[in-house]
DNA sequence: CCGATTGTTTGACGAGTATCCAACGATCAA
DNA sequence: TTGATCGTTGGATACTCGTCAAACAATCGG
């Protein structure tokens, strides 16, 4: 059975106001910045800078980011393989991820 | 007498996810776009697109936009003048307006 | 001085949101 | 099948936020 996503939008429908908006929050801000790593990251993993979290409200910040078209989700099993979504991010917003990549580092 | 400038944070001191919360709102990313043009801009200035909005809802966006270091305000008489601290956010975040202009466009 | 203009401040209200907890469904391992 | 694991969903709660309205301060023009 080949994998299957958890619903996103298409590339063209995604808006900055609401990649910004998701962006604007320390716990989704941190996520981005490991998923700029570009691992696929589990929900569950520790040692990601959220075990002060209960992992519903984890669940919540990803389901933001993903509604936003920021990050696509990869249901396998138990398991939900997240990454950036970085060709189409960079597609629609040129520099965009560049920008805040290095913003985080600094 | 010489202009006073409204209270605003130092440019070492913009936080990356303060600016992105600040942006992630319809009306103030608007004013955004505006402020890109490079005027220096009045608050009670029409044809802005802002017509719907009292003006202590104006006042309210533009302040968030001030303390989270996006803006600087010059008050000259009755008139606030606000303008891009262009130079400060590309020090501090190379590239993230640059970006944001070419997604505002688009 | 007086009235009009410009913008802020305060309070109020509704909507949205971040968080936790408990319960649940689905999946995997033994 | 049984139990453990992974993540979502729903409710509850507290907090933030966007908006308007009214009052206010400061300024300018006459």
């Amino acid at each position: 059975m080949p994998d299957e996503w958890l619903p996103q939008p298409a590339t063209e429908d995604i808006q900055l106001v609401k990649v910004l908006h998701a962006l604007g929050d320390p716990v989704r801000l941190q996520l981005l910045s490991i998923y700029l790593e570009g691992r696929e990251v589990s929900c569950a993993m520790e040692g990601l800078g959220l075990d002060h979290l209960h992992k519903s409200t984890v669940s919540h910040h990803m389901k933001v980011l993903r509604e936003a078209g920021v990050t696509a989700t990869r249901v396998a099993g138990r398991n939900r393989f997240v990454r950036l979504r970085r060709d189409d991010l960079d597609r629609r917003f040129p520099g965009l991820l560049d920008a805040l990549l290095k913003g985080l580092e600094g």
